[in-house]
RNA sequence: GCGCCCGUAGCUCAGCAGGAUAGAGCACCAGAUUCCUAAUCUGGGGGCCAUGGGUUCGAAUCCCGUCGGGCGCACCA
């Protein structure tokens, strides 16, 4: 993928810095081969310190043999002779901070304007395949909380990999090949029986007894009449089992659509056993010794009762860091989860060049055994294709401060589709996404949904609608947004400048870093400036964005006003949230 | 017992591949305002970054130990 606009002021002075730094190599004094890739170009955390901070200096003094501030001058020297740059201070230990041209800022607003839905938009990915599996919930009934937030989390961060340059692959594995189908199957036949009009009372212990299931007994009913009520069980249990698995998928499917999630590709675990991947898995694992017959250990911390020594196919996953080797197959014969989620990652491999797999903390210590299997079957040739799990934390449903209680046995889980009917897609995903993933978090129905400016996510939102609003009533006046005049526009508007560019940096540091929260954060950093700009306004006729007897200094707010309202529409477009134009 | 995650203001949380005086919201305190630029605004106090060591020019951030909380620990999925 090709993106030929031009480059956002951050990039652009990282490569000017760099250009810098090239030529004190070329005039010898600085040594050729350092490396840079500690070098930062940011925003000072003080805004007194100027525009644009590195620490350049500071990073590459050790290795050149010198010191930083004696570096920094050489170096603030080189920089001086950009038109854009109108100061140069070496401060602290060795920071180098430099004073940009209101220009510069300008020419960012304009940029914003131009790129539009792009901006923000970054090659950094180099086209390069990134496969996201997140959700991957049992196909055993309907989507709940529990998975929520593992599924907002997987498709913000998907949606944010492909603006930051990736080619994304989104990707749900179906596990419908382990016993917990059968008593699926089972289950459905049940309901199918009741739909015959059968009095089957309570459902049997055991057997998932949710009402779901009902519409697929009906289904099983309609398309099989009496034939299997009282048939053996070898007769139905495949035919039903895959008749229930695809009601499932269905009913999930349209569960994620409430969130606006939809995947590219649904694996199926029966249809890779079917095609014999773990075997071949398995083979060229034992080839490489790899894979061996053992005795899996006892189970630790845990009173082992019935505990017998059993000889199993065991995969090394010691050699790769795990804390015991793993057995692939059941001393049944057939595959464990591991062993067909292990061919299950080496095929992903095959047409990814890095995996993503988001997890519920409740699968942490299964982490290592599947991070070893994909370094041994992609390493062999010593380049083990990039793979991290990230591990979203559980999530606590309260209703004004008070704990939902939830019970799978009882069948009294919170379904998601009741969340998203309740509180909405955009509140359950923007606070899905307003915490660091690797923190527990809670979910107070009363709090989320409050309209007030103690909420984010209407924060943000408020945000866009008072950007869009403006404008209406601009129009409403005769007024437009132009940046003819940008240079009309004072300190207070260029501290929002500021702000906005930043926006493409956030999108670059939270791919990189696979954290969609940051771009959440972002937003209500920008929106939280946009407000307090808005404010000065109250008091300040003058700074109000459309001042009656000055039309070219009203085009110019305007102009400031619709960029950041375009930047806070490309954030919520990452995170999947309505850019709502009036609340 | 072991592994993983977390511990930052009274509360809920940020802290961007170690960087300058640790930030925001709520709550609290003090002012302003009844305007329609709108679900009020402005300012202020408040921190041994759980704790003890280590690494270095520099640590909330990296390493080790301790304490506290969460999740998990056969062939389940």
């Amino acid at each position: 993928m090709t993106f030929s606009a031009p480059r956002p002021l951050f990039a652009e002075f990282a490569a000017v810095i760099d250009a810098a730094l090239d030529a004190l190599v070329a005039a010898g004094t600085l040594p050729g081969d350092l490396p840079r890739h500690a070098v930062t170009t940011e925003p000072p955390r003080d805004p007194a310190h100027g525009d644009l901070s590195t620490n350049a200096a500071m990073v590459l003094a050790k290795p050149a043999g010198t010191n930083p501030r004696a570096l920094a001058t050489l170096l603030a020297a080189e920089l001086g002779r950009d038109p854009r740059v109108v100061a140069t201070e070496i401060a602290g230990p060795g920071f180098l901070n430099l004073r940009l041209t209101p220009g510069a800022w300008l020419g960012e607003l304009r940029l914003i304007g131009q790129a539009g839905a792009d901006y923000g938009r970054s090659a950094m990915g180099g086209g390069s395949v990134v496969n996201v599996e997140y959700v991957s919930a049992n196909p055993t009934g309907p989507m709940h909380m529990g998975h929520c937030r593992g599924a907002v989390v997987g498709d913000a961060l998907a949606t944010l990999l492909a603006f930051a340059g990736h080619r994304v692959i989104r990707e749900y594995y179906i596990n419908d090949a382990g016993g917990q189908v059968d008593v699926l199957a089972r289950s459905a036949h049940v309901r199918y029986r009741e739909a015959l009009g059968e009095a089957v009372g309570a459902i049997p212990e055991g057997l998932y007894p949710g009402d779901y299931l009902i519409p697929a007994g009906q289904a099983l009913a309609a398309e099989f009449g009496d034939r299997y009520v009282a048939a053996p069980e070898s007769e139905w249990l495949a035919l039903f089992r895959t008749r229930a698995v695809a009601a499932m998928m269905a009913m999930i499917r349209d569960d994620l659509a409430l969130l606006g999630i939809h995947h590219d590709v649904f694996s199926s675990e029966a249809e890779l056993q079917a095609t014999g991947k773990p075997a071949l898995a398995e083979a060229w694992l034992r080839a490489h010794d790899l894979v061996y017959d053992g005795l899996l250990e006892a189970p630790k911390g845990k009173v082992a009762e019935d505990w017998e020594p059993v000889e199993m196919p065991l995969f090394r996953s010691t050699r790769f860091g795990d804390d015991q080797d793993r057995p692939i197959r059941k001393s049944d014969g057939n595959w464990t989860y591991f062993g067909a989620d292990l061919a299950y990652h080496f095929q992903k491999a095959e047409t990814a060049d890095a995996l993503v797999d988001i997890w519920g903390a409740d699968h942490a210590g299964t982490v290592k055994r599947i991070r070893a299997a994909v370094a041994a079957l992609t390493g062999a040739e010593g380049h083990p294709k990039p793979f991290e799990v990230k591990l979203v934390q559980m999530v606590q449903l309260l209703r004004d401060g008070v704990p939902v209680k939830m019970s799978k046995r009882a069948g009294t889980f919170v379904t998601l589709a009741d969340v998203v009917r309740e509180v909405g897609k955009d509140v359950v995903r923007f606070t899905m996404l307003s915490r660091k993933p690797d923190a527990q978090m809670d979910f107070d129905f009363a709090k989320v949904v409050e309209a007030s400016k103690d909420n984010p996510v209407f924060y943000v939102q408020y945000c866009h609608a008072r950007v869009c609003s403006t404008l209406r009533k601009a129009s409403a006046e005769g007024f437009a947004p132009g940046a003819d005049a940008l240079d009309r526009l004072g300190d207070e508007e260029l501290a929002l400048v500021r702000l906005a560019a930043q926006f493409p940096r956030v999108i670059e540091g939270a791919a990189q870093a696979r954290e969609p929260h940051r771009v959440a954060f972002y937003l209500y950093d920008l929106a939280g400036a946009f407000h307090a700009y808005w404010n000065l306004g109250n008091d300040r006729p003058d700074k109000r964005f459309i001042v009656a007897d000055d039309q070219a200094l009203t085009a110019a707010r305007l102009f400031l006003a619709a960029q950041v309202g375009q930047v806070i529409r490309n954030g919520l477009a990452i995170l999947g949230v309505a850019a709502a134009e009036e609340l």
